[in-house]
DNA sequence: CGCTTTTCTGAAAACGGTTACATCCTATCC
DNA sequence: GGATAGGATGTAACCGTTTTCAGAAAAGCG
């Protein structure tokens, strides 16, 4: 306290005036309310001269008490600023309308786009996201899900399949149900909700293909750890080799999720004297970078390079060329992963397998390869 | 509910097969180790033949128990596969060891950047994040911080200090402490740390009146319930003044967060027939839009009209013509954040005020204005 | 070797709710 | 009118930890 008070960095007179001031205050509403709201639900219990039973029936099921009474309670509530302590709650009810996510990384727009639609769902239905990030490392995804199942969370939104197997242990163990998302494993005996990766990329493929393509090169996304890439980069190959298409180990590239990794990687296949017509990106965050270092390098998309994304992210209807690219229903697809928790817990029938419709959009960065191909 | 039964899309016959199994599975575990794994600490301290305080302490205060005793404990831990219940340590500790944030969305590259930083920094000294979303809505971040609070929070990480007056009421009343992210207000009685959006913006419009420039637009984000866009339309707005130079109100306009919004803003101001030559951005976001419309209207950037953003995002950089913008350390502000409340929870001495340096950075989209401007 | 510290450990009372069970009413029905 | 069903409320035992307090053991000391 005191020596806080001592330590504010303070600048300005106006600030070597107010924060004192707001100091003393906060310390004197903190012990004018600390007296009076202590032991919450019995301050409102004596308030309204009831039993804590009543109080809790009110808040938890208000039908199950009668109109005066709650009536009555509701503003002794108010009248005492009564906050419920959620903890306290979990562990006398053991459930806490809780669920737990854990994503790879946060900035990623798809993941962002995700999270935020199953939290805006969540709360519809009165329950509250807990988030935690991994980085792709399993052993961190493990002891993030224990820390969540610590927490008391009720369920658990996991992306992928791709787990520690400890982690599908532990959570067994624990009895907390999860569901992976943004996958579809109708074969794996665990529930899930997403597209199908693989058919959307040999979707993808197939359009290069069917345009006339014969050269057509691989730019993915790091497949360690990743069933959605690798799942992605299965497709593409299978839609390759069904047509008889060869592709020349140097055609398939690797890159991290940045612009400036995807960049790199396109300047080296444009480097290369023999090099592709067209390209297939495992994302639209590489796509983009292809169509910058192409435009960069003096080669015309579409006319001298087809180049064709995937998730379909704002920026790729508004750059120029607009790409070609899969578009994924992401909000829909983390909704609905809330969705079958919620309804799990609630003991109501549930899907296991739930696919996800997704779309070849065509836009200008795909035609027919140009006559002379260098 | 029924029609999302009806809806669901069945594929293949291993999923019309598989889900009993699973769901035979998922309860016969639970209830297994349900019998074992309950009463977690007494399990671990029967198992180690001693009592639940010992157990207790060698969690959370390793040194004050003697090393065998520890051994023996942690071999227990081990054994029952224990995993503390949160809730009930939060419930009988009084403190959660987890902060609570709320953004205005996370479907933003700068708030996704931000609290991603936090988290990463709030796990490397063993807090866990709470996070939530307010859609610049008031009485919905009141909400949410109630909810926060009432899941035991230890500190609360806000944006900006436009806030519900019984935010901060409630917050003192139940003794919460918090800090304003994103702005630097050191006139202001409330902690907050972040770069001085006026200042930064001052700085950005400054740039274009150096170059020359006197007839200049403005394309701000919404001013309604966000402190830092009003700040920066301040910002823009003074130092117009300074350089006496007028701003016709059809020249200041405000968009929504969307590519799709500020193209159109861009739009209307390029049909104007007497149009600024330059014009200076609420955010990054906002400039692409200026950018990409002016590119489709066939007005060259910067030759015919100068563009400058705020935020460098990384499309900034990477985008034809790059962008002039302010650059804001984002990660590094909400690291602060955490730390501020960290140690000011940890009793250390807390700078209150803390200001992060903005810098302006010139690329490709500035120049001096065309000798003859429409 | 007895006495005082100090260190380690255990017993039991919180922490703030929920909920099974008991109790008390008040209609309802024969 | 008395028995009874059923709804509204109260009582008190948990939920799984932490933590205070006190006792036991070990260590230091003259």
């Amino acid at each position: 306290m005191d020596n806080l008070t001592k330590s504010r960095h303070i600048v300005g007179t106006a600030a070597t005036l107010k924060p004192p001031a707001y100091q003393c205050n906060v310390t004197f509403m903190g012990l004018l309310t600390a007296r009076s709201a202590k032991q919450g639900i019995r301050a409102v219990a004596k308030r309204a001269g009831v039993s804590t039973a009543s109080v809790s029936r009110a808040i938890n099921n208000p039908e199950s008490v009668s109109a005066s009474l709650r009536a009555r309670i509701a503003q002794a509530i108010e009248a005492v600023g009564y906050i419920p302590h959620a903890p306290a709650r979990i562990l006398s009810s053991r459930r806490s309308r809780t669920l737990g996510a854990i994503v790879p990384t946060i900035d990623n727009t798809m993941f962002a786009r995700g999270i935020a639609s199953l939290q805006k769902y969540l709360s519809s239905v009165g329950y509250m996201l807990f988030l935690t990030t991994s980085g792709y490392d399993l052993d961190i995804e493990l002891q993030q899900a224990r820390n969540l199942v610590s927490r008391g969370v009720d369920g658990l939104v996991l992306r992928g399949d791709c787990h520690h197997d400890a982690l599908r242990k532990m959570l067994a163990d624990n009895a907390v149900p999860f569901i992976n998302v943004g996958i579809y494993q109708p074969d794996r005996p665990y529930p899930c909700v997403g597209t199908d990766n693989e058919a959307a990329a040999h979707r993808a493929a197939a359009h290069v293909i069917e345009l006339g393509h014969r050269r057509i090169g691989i730019v993915s996304a790091l497949q360690r750890n990743n069933d959605r890439a690798s799942a992605r980069v299965a497709g593409f190959r299978r839609a390759l080799a069904e047509a008889d298409i060869e592709l020349p180990s140097k055609w398939h590239v690797e890159v991290p999720y940045t612009l400036d990794d995807a960049r790199e990687a396109a300047r080296y296949l444009l480097s290369l004297g023999e090099r592709p017509t067209a390209v297939v990106c495992g994302n639209d965050v590489i796509a983009y970078g292809v169509l910058l270092e192409a435009e960069r390098s003096g080669y015309s998309v579409p006319r001298e390079l087809s180049v064709v994304g995937f998730d379909d992210l704002d920026w790729s209807r508004h750059l120029r060329p607009s790409l070609t690219t899969i578009h994924v229903p992401t909000a829909e697809t983390w909704q609905r992963a809330g969705e079958y928790l919620v309804r799990h817990l609630a003991g109501e029938q549930t899907i296991m397998h739930h696919e996800v419709d997704y779309s070849l959009v065509v836009r200008e960065s795909t035609a027919l390869p140009s006559r002379s191909p260098k």
